[in-house]
DNA sequence: CACCGGTCGTTTGACATCGAACTATCGTCG
DNA sequence: CGACGATAGTTCGATGTCAAACGACCGGTG
């Protein structure tokens, strides 16, 4: 019965939800974001960080894990690759792939930065206790699952 | 005790949960955008809301309202103008001023065009409970707060 | 009245972002 | 083998975004 009947008070809590929601996101990304080197942008560091945790990917892949365009993929890509940290090479046996992977200096670079990234948000949800992450998580997903199915 | 002691398991207990309410965040975001007008960007609907609910405010307000820097809201804020959806008019006592207004067809715009959005927000909360909705909003205040202290 | 620090808005340069048009490549089907 | 549809990436034009430098204006102080 709750969710069918879809009265104004509802709506009123799906607006209030959807406003708190943006902004605790927008909040921690900001405060995130500070702790990142300055030359390096909040995408750049998704980009590095995925190859760190996944391996190497092609720009489609990475541009579907990080919901992003292709088209900005290559911008970012291309901007990574001036400075050295990541490399890109063509799959032989198709030429419409290009595999993306992190330089030596890449990795190293995102090896050393990822624990205080992790820590600086760690620090930024401890004010909720485990069991509060915990829901959170849930209810995100619940939310995450729901646009993803169209 | 809880929240002194920081031990690893904590630490990935915040980066999923970060993860989860980004993309969540992103996600809702999304489909929303798909229900604007194609002209109008998430931004420019941001500001004639908080226009629309909360009356004439100045260029300064409007950025701290929305989280944004000066700079963008110039260019948002001419952008709305070039189309009139909204007008600007510096304050006579104070030149440094300038207030932004809804036009008559600015208010007549927003005013139809936000019921339309508040469902479709309405529609992908309703996923979750009442309840649910409830202390979602009591997380991200939480975690909102935090990062305004500051 | 003239300087001066502070406030508001604009400009600038670099990057992000999207959607849509476009190019190159692949697989397949006749 | 050759044409055609599908797929990966690029390019383009418009907008957003920020930080930092800048210009205009205010209020006070000497």
């Amino acid at each position: 019965m709750p969710t069918h009947h879809q009265g104004p008070e509802h709506e009123i809590l799906a607006l209030d939800a959807y406003i708190k929601l943006m902004r605790a996101t927008e909040s921690v990304t900001s405060r995130v974001h500070e702790t990142l080197p300055t030359d390096l942008t909040v995408t750049q560091f998704a980009v590095l960080e995925t190859l760190f945790h996944l391996g190497p990917l092609c720009q489609g892949q990475l541009a579907t894990k990080l919901l992003k365009s292709t088209g900005n993929l290559t911008l970012v890509v291309a901007n990574l690759e001036k400075v050295g940290l990541i490399k890109r090479e063509r799959q032989p046996h198709d030429l419409r792939f290009i595999t993306i992977s992190l330089s030596p200096r890449g990795r190293s670079f995102i090896a050393k930065l990822f624990p205080k990234i992790a820590a600086r948000i760690a620090d930024e949800f401890s004010v909720l206790t485990s069991s509060e992450k915990i829901e959170l998580c849930r209810l995100a997903k619940k939310l995450g699952l729901r646009a993803t199915v169209k």
